[in-house]
DNA sequence: GTGAGTAGCCAAAGCGCTTTGAAGAAATGA
DNA sequence: TCATTTCTTCAAAGCGCTTTGGCTACTCAC
């Protein structure tokens, strides 16, 4: 069923009853009433390539998905996926998700915004200095990152939390509980949620004279795996760290069960904050030693940025094009005094 | 950049352009090497929605994102979706993902199919009786069903493990180790392969005369929570049982730290089996006691499925309309002798 | 009664591509 | 030599929708 064919069945012209499906006010009530019933009775749908090719607007935002055998889609991507498509939901839209392998990123991106199947794009995993930046602002299509680019000048949209604070306050906390020695399990350092955490805990060591021990430090794949290894090398040292920050609640995974395995108390001998991006799977209340955390709902932003790249696409809402959201410090039981040294 | 304008460029006609894109023999070898080199140069994409349209062919496969605010995205479509992702990429298809509210799903899916946007569609969680089954039959297009639908005629394209096989395998060799108080942490009795997991354990234990305590059996999401909470009802009980078989690692997450809290020693007081979807968060050979599991890979459904639909949109190659795959069981230490009585 | 204004409808063009049917040029065979 | 086939190219139709620019009644004011 097409609209030709409604249009006959109706007696009235194609243009009649596209624009009484569109809500144009040129159309007598009744008339429009007529249209919607035959709708309903015949389940007509418009169809979408035809729709879009007409209008040039597809109703669908752009996706990357990382993806390859040895790049597993991830727990974050899901997590984040879910309030994109939660907010979609309600305003019809859809995703176009092109898998691409991680090397050609940008040419998948500019490859999806030529194809006319998409009115958005979106990035996320973002990069120090990151080469997608350039490409997309070539584009004239609207785009947001989920994240920022360190190193990059800050004038595209974006939504991003504040990482560097969020590591900041964590690492002060823990400096108040008297804990001198501090390892680091963190993301890639390439990325820059990474770089910028980092930076926080640095900052906050030195304002007490203090420095990171880059022995100490480590940047991984988030993976439990790794925050075992990682966990299990650092607490060979003869004078071992007393803090641990992790970057994610997955690396938190692992290095807790290193420390399980150590014989060692988390909480007396050991404090732990991990970064908790809400994560369905993983919930910090529910470890055996629920973990003190600083807390950002991925979904919440999932959903945000849908909110924010629809407003666009139908200019109907306008936000602010960037935003910063504030991490929460969750003080759980992972954290306590430092031991005696 | 579109065709008209390249092929002014070239002196050419559109159908030459266009065949010469699209591969077809009559076109002068030399004339097609021109047309490609044009189109390195310009970066010329032809225009996916204006190909569909003349085509019929998107390209694309259609999937239902089950989301929701209380349903989130979980694990477990994750891992199968990154698998689809990896093969989708191999043919240069991608998805639309239509997230839909979980009680529209058959909706969504026909709006989905009229919408023009997808060549073929595809569905997973299948339900006993799911009345999609008949939606899709009625639909003319292609689609593949991963899972199958408990008392439903199987006279559909489907790909499916043996979940009664796997449950009865597992239900075997902890019956071979002596125990004979089971108990079964299972997803919602709705969904098929929990129904068929049952059956495969009820079967077993009829073999031996012995029957399964409704007591011991819950059918809930799979999340560690309730792994947890119904772990710890269960281990109340004061004839407890000694072999649990749990149909998800994430439920088996929170079984474990149920069976930790009581002080019990998994491997020597209480057995556990769990089925391993091969989720890339929660490895069996990870957790402190190994976990005997299950094991069937999602993500290679995930691949096996989008080369079966891509097949099929393609016309290329034929493959088996149904398939039932055989988990593994492997056997690691959680699993021993029965505690004596 | 006339001109302007408005409500309601329509025919046709156009979006960018593929594909059908035809046609000119070159090559082959009788 | 002319008829036939093969190779290469093209003009134009069509996919299903939106939108532009009329067109016809009808109403209203003067």
């Amino acid at each position: 069923m097409n609209l030709k064919q409604l249009s006959q069945m109706l007696g009235l012209s194609q243009t009649t009853v596209s624009r009484a499906l569109n809500g144009y006010p040129e159309v007598n009530r009744e008339t429009r009433e007529r249209v919607l019933k035959a709708v309903r009775e015949t389940g007509y749908r418009p169809n979408k390539a035809a729709q879009r090719l007409a209008t040039g607007k597809a109703g669908s935002i752009g996706l990357i998905m990382p993806t390859s055998s040895n790049n597993p889609f991830d727990a974050h991507f899901s997590e984040f996926l879910s309030g994109l498509g939660e907010e979609a939901l309600r305003h019809d839209f859809h995703f176009v998700l092109t898998p691409a392998d991680p090397n050609d990123e940008s040419g998948a991106l500019k490859r999806l915004a030529a194809s006319g199947n998409v009115d958005a794009l979106f990035i996320s995993y973002m990069r120090g200095h990151d080469p997608r930046l350039e490409m997309l602002k070539s584009l004239s299509m609207p785009f947001l990152v989920h994240g920022r680019s360190f190193g990059s000048e800050p004038d595209y949209p974006y939504l991003d939390i504040d990482n560097e604070a969020a590591f900041y306050e964590a690492t002060k906390l823990l400096l108040q509980l008297g804990h001198k020695r501090f390892a680091l399990l963190n993301g890639p350092l390439y990325l820059d949620f990474a770089i910028r955490r980092k930076n926080g805990v640095v900052a906050a060591l030195a304002e007490r004279g203090l420095t990171l021990d880059e022995a100490c430090v480590s940047h991984t794949v988030m993976t439990d795996e790794q925050g075992l290894i990682v966990m299990e090398r650092i607490l060979q040292f003869e004078k071992r760290p007393t803090a641990v920050l992790c970057s994610s609640m997955v690396l938190a995974l692992g290095a807790i069960r290193a420390i399980n395995q150590a014989n060692l108390k988390l909480g007396e001998d050991i404090s732990l904050i991990a970064h908790d991006d809400a994560l369905t799977l993983l919930k910090p209340e529910n470890f055996t030693v629920p973990l003190t955390t600083t807390r950002s709902s991925l979904r919440a932003a999932g959903v945000r940025i849908a909110e924010r790249l629809i407003g666009e696409i139908k200019h109907t809402d306008s936000f602010p094009r960037q935003e910063l959201w504030k991490a929460e410090l969750i003080v759980r039981a992972s954290t306590g005094v430092a031991p005696p040294d």
